[in-house]
Order: C-alpha cells, then structure tokens, then sequence
DNA sequence: ACATCTTGTAGTCAATTTGACTACAAGATA
DNA sequence: TATCTTGTAGTCAAATTGACTACAAGATGT
C-alpha cells in the first residue's frame, strides 16, 4: 500500500515501486474487503490497502502473493493484476507508483494473521469502508467495477464460495455484487443450462428448512466446456 | 519499449520504468499495429513498439501520450492502460519494469514521423509482425485480446474509423478484430436497433457500385443512452 | 441501351432466450 | 397440525438471434 514498510525477502527493494492489494470475500452474504491497519509509518493507525514494495529480483506476481502473505496470512488464492497507478502526487512524500492487485478468496479458510508492520487485519463490509489514505479508495472502486465486470463473464465468483455451495448462495453473491436483485426460478434455470456445476450428491446440513443441494464449480469442466466454444455469461 | 532511450523532457527520468504502446489501426480492412524501428541502443535496427521512460515529474497517462507522440507523430487517440509487465528478466541488463498502454486511431489522419531516437515508423499487418524484442510479443498478444474482449461490450471500435463510415466499414472492422465473418443484414439490425449512429444525410463517394448512407458515432449520443440504462452489446 | 457486376437494404421465419410469473414440494419450527 | 422458509418445476408471452431470400440502386463494360 506504498506505504514505509520493511520487507522479510532478503533483496533489496525498488523504492519507486509498490504494490497494492484490493482483496474480496463474502460472508454473511455481503461482499468484503480486507484491510490492514498500519503499525509505523506515516499512516501509522490508519486502515489501508495491504501492500508493499518490490524486491528487484522478484517478478511482480510474485511480489503481490508475497505481500499478501506478509500481511494478512492469507495464501493461495485468486490473485491478478488490475493496472499500475501512477500519478505524481498520489503519493506524498516521493513518487511511487503502485501496481493494484485484485483477490478473491474465502474468508472462512484463513485466520487473519497482521504482518510484522500490521498491527491488524479485517475484513470490512464495502458498503461501510473507513476513509482511506492515498488513492487507495480509487483503487478499490476500480477493483469493484473490475469485479462486476468479469463476473459477467467469466466464471470466477466461485472463488468467494466455499468448495460446496447452494444454488441461492450463489444467486446472493451475485446480488451482492452486482448490487441487484434476481429472480430466483431464472438464476436457477440459467446456470443449470450451462451444466458447469457439479452436483454433490449432498445436502445442506443445519439449516431450519429444507436442505438444498451443493453444488460445486470444478475448473476442469469449464476448460472442457470452453473447448467445446462454451462461453460463460451472464 | 523499454530501450535505451533519451527524452525531449528536462526532468530526470525513473530508470526502473518505462512504458510502451500497442496502437491499433484499420487501413484496407484489415487490422494494423505501429512499429517503431530503433535508432540506437541495444535493438538498433530492429522493429519494436513505441516506448520509453516516465520522468519523475510526470503522471504515467501523460508520459505515455508524450512517447507516443515524440516517437511517431501520432497524438489525440484513444488511449488506456493495459496493465504493467515486471517479471525479472524480461529486460536483459537490468530490471525495467513496463507499463503497456493500449491506443486507437485513424491511420489516414497522421503522417508518421520517427522520433529522435526512431529511424523508421510504419503500420504493420497484424498477421504479418516481425519478430519483437523482449516481451513485447506477450504485450501485443496482450492488447489484442483486450481489444477483442473491449469491442464487445463498449463502443471503442469508431475510433479506428474516419469520422464518417459506412455500415459495411464497421463490419469488416469488427470482422478483422474478432477474426470471423458476420452476416450482412443481421449485423446491420443489431446496429440499427441501437439508435446510436447518427445518419450523415449523406452518401459514398468514388465507388463503383451503388453509394451506401454514411454515418458517424457521437459520444453524446452515447453517453445519453448510457444514461437511461443501455448497455452496449455486440 | 443492356446485361451484369457489387453493394445496400428490407423482410421472413423458426429456434432460442428472457423476464415475469404461478404453483407447489420439502423439511424444520412452534 | 398449522405455518414458516426455502427449494424446484413449469408456464407463457415477448424479445432476440441466426440463417435465409429477395430485391433495389448505382456503376461498368460492351
């Protein structure tokens, strides 16, 4: 988050040039973000976007999945470049750019551990993000405009769902992100027809009403279907 | 491209951050890219895409419109990034990491003039590039696919038009970008029922077959469709 | 003047997709 | 047993799409 942070990679860093991440998950069916709070540094107690410098003999993929892990303890998940930012003043003291970067992940499977320059890490709701430092707040809605775009088409949601999702689980991270409503009866029809989904042979378990099936999305059968000139759309 | 090239501007430049081009154009129904070819440095002679360094006192954006327009003559396009390429070794002597900025033009609008540290500058068929150096072929592949994907969903692709267009014209622009065939009176539905070319009341000139209506894209027409909830398709 | 090019433009028709619904089944709870 | 909530199936009209046919409008060559 182009921020004074120290870095555990032995290599020295290139200073003008830091990485940011704008993670998402979903929980309670609301879509979140994950911030950390600085321990040091100019923004000390201050939320921000996790993120960090390069090391000069790292590629920058690297890097991001690097800092993340720093920070956040959060590993192995959905991880691409949205674009670098680069404006002069968007940084105070000297000229950094930022490469952002754009996760998915399921908050459930990790335990939020805050790096060593992190004091915390958290995940706050998108609707009830606390002012942030920099351009990071530019950052995040291009992240979210990232994510409602891609989501359309391509099949990626399923990375801020557990390995076995409902059908309605699915339709609300949908709503969520796209910020609308749907209709149940045609959700349903229109992800069936695409036949990616594989049915568990399982029901929900706990829940005071009628158990729905689990479904879950299975990467092979989409490279499958694409091959075939599937398309995924929505 | 990430060469060793000088600027015209007086700040210093980042030496860890170039930025380079890849600029579509339609001349012959076929789909174009602009070439530059190095005076100087480590690629003399050799054919790469237009590029150079940020200086410190200059926001990425502006760089890149300045770059393009000192290394080819070529300016007032539609520009956006692409995304940065930072993998270790992909400049051989030191770590440069490259912003790949992705333009649109009219050919026939500009006269192509090398810049000073360009020997040559000219439009190359898309299928028929000469081997890049470095990276390069990753962010041409790159821009392409952006393209291919952008051209769908946003109406960008008038900006490789003339001004005033037939509907044929738009047809092989989007036949050459997506590399298939359309049909004739499908495509000129689909268009029509958008309401968002605006017709010229006037006709072809110079051809030898019966003169076809031409029309042009207005972004106010567009912007105002947008607002009342329309969304671009093809 | 006429046949014959090429390209522009209108329209048909069946198949598919979409959006707005209704209806009801399956459990769990009170 | 009544009554929640959620899952699931199905209807129906409207809109869209893809594959066509047909023909009009010029320009060219003989």
């Amino acid at each position: 988050m182009s921020t004074d942070h120290k870095t555990q990679s032995s290599a020295a860093l290139i200073e003008d040039l830091s990485i940011d991440c704008v993670i998402f998950g979903f929980q309670e069916s609301k879509l979140k973000i994950l911030l950390v709070k600085h321990a040091e540094g100019i923004i000390k107690d201050r939320w921000a976007l996790p993120g960090g410098f390069v090391a000069y003999d790292e590629d920058i993929d690297t890097a991001a999945n690097r800092l993340l892990h720093e920070l956040t303890g959060v590993e192995k998940l959905y991880l691409e470049q949205l674009k670098a930012f680069g404006n002069v003043s968007r940084y105070p003291t000297k000229r950094v750019i930022t490469i952002a970067y754009f996760a998915l992940t399921r908050p459930e499977n990790y335990e939020l551990i805050p790096g060593f320059t992190a004091s915390d890490a958290q995940w706050f709701d998108i609707q009830n993000i606390p002012q942030l430092p920099y351009d990071h707040d530019e950052l995040l809605k291009f992240g979210w405009k990232n994510l409602k775009r891609k989501v359309k088409y391509e099949p990626i949601g399923f990375n801020l769902l557990p390995r076995k999702f409902t059908l309605l689980q699915l339709q609300e991270l949908y709503e969520a992100i796209l910020e609308t409503t749907l209709d149940k009866p045609n959700f349903r029809r229109k992800i069936m027809k695409m036949e990616l989904l594989l049915p568990c042979q399982e029901k929900q378990t706990g829940v005071s009403h009628r158990a729905a099936n689990l479904y879950r999305f299975d990467q092979k059968i989409y490279n499958q279907l694409k091959n075939n000139g599937f398309i995924f759309e929505f």
